[in-house]
This record gives structure tokens, sequence and C-alpha cells, in this order.
DNA sequence: ATTATGACTGCAG
DNA sequence: TCTGCAGCCATAA
């Protein structure tokens, strides 16, 4: 098994992110067991199960990873803002909206 | 096998 | 704020 282990194991903690919280691609990376690999995390974000909540999974600098033109990227600005995460000068203030990995 | 690319990140200039 | 670079690693060609 390559890396299907991994993206498995990404998935299952993006789907843990509650409404109104976000997380990083490298907070992401180490709570799924694979530290240094943010890279990956969004590698498999590329090509995640629809029901998966990935309008929760910004990067580090609190910035939607998508080219700000694009529909995907304001879709997922649409659904953060509508479950509670305003965004200040096109970011989200991570000191606030970012999720610590506990359980709702 | 090798090279290039990408929804990343932290550090340096 | 922005650019460049070194790590990282799955895919594509």
């Amino acid at each position: 098994m390559s890396s299907s282990n991994s993206h498995k194991a990404i998935f299952r903690i993006v789907r843990r992110i509650p409404a109104g919280r976000v997380a990083t691609y490298g907070q992401i990376a180490e709570l799924a067991g694979l530290p240094r690999r943010a890279r990956l995390v969004g590698y498999a974000m590329h090509r995640c199960p629809k029901n998966l909540p990935w309008h929760r999974v910004i990067n580090a600098q609190g910035r939607i990873s998508l080219p700000a033109d694009g529909t995907s990227a304001m879709t997922q600005r649409r659904r953060l803002e509508d479950e509670g995460v305003t965004f200040i000068g096109g970011r989200v203030d991570l000191s606030r909206y970012r999720w610590g990995g506990e359980s709702t």
C-alpha cells in the first residue's frame, strides 16, 4: 500500500474539523501522523471525496490556497463565512479560528 | 529511472 | 509584502 493509507488518514482528520473552524495543511499532516507532509495533504485535497469538508482546510498564512479568481476559492470562502468564519483582508485570523484538534 | 509540478511551510534577504 | 530556496512526496510524462 502506498499513498492510500496516508490519504485515508488525512481524510479522517479533515472530517473531524468542526464547522466554523479551520485547519492548516501542515496541522492536518501532523494530526494524521505525517509530520512535514503538508504538501501531501494538499495533493490529497486536490482529489478528495465530495463529502469531505475540504473548505475548512487553508494554508498556514490563513489564506485560501487556490487562485483567488477561481470558482473553487469563492465557494470555499462562502462556505466558511456561512459557518461564521470571517475574512479580514482576504485572510482568516488563525489565532481565533484555528482548530486545535479537539473533539466537539 | 529521471524530471517537472503542485490546494505546503518555514526561513532568509 | 514579495521572492527565492530547501525539505516533502504522490503523480504525470
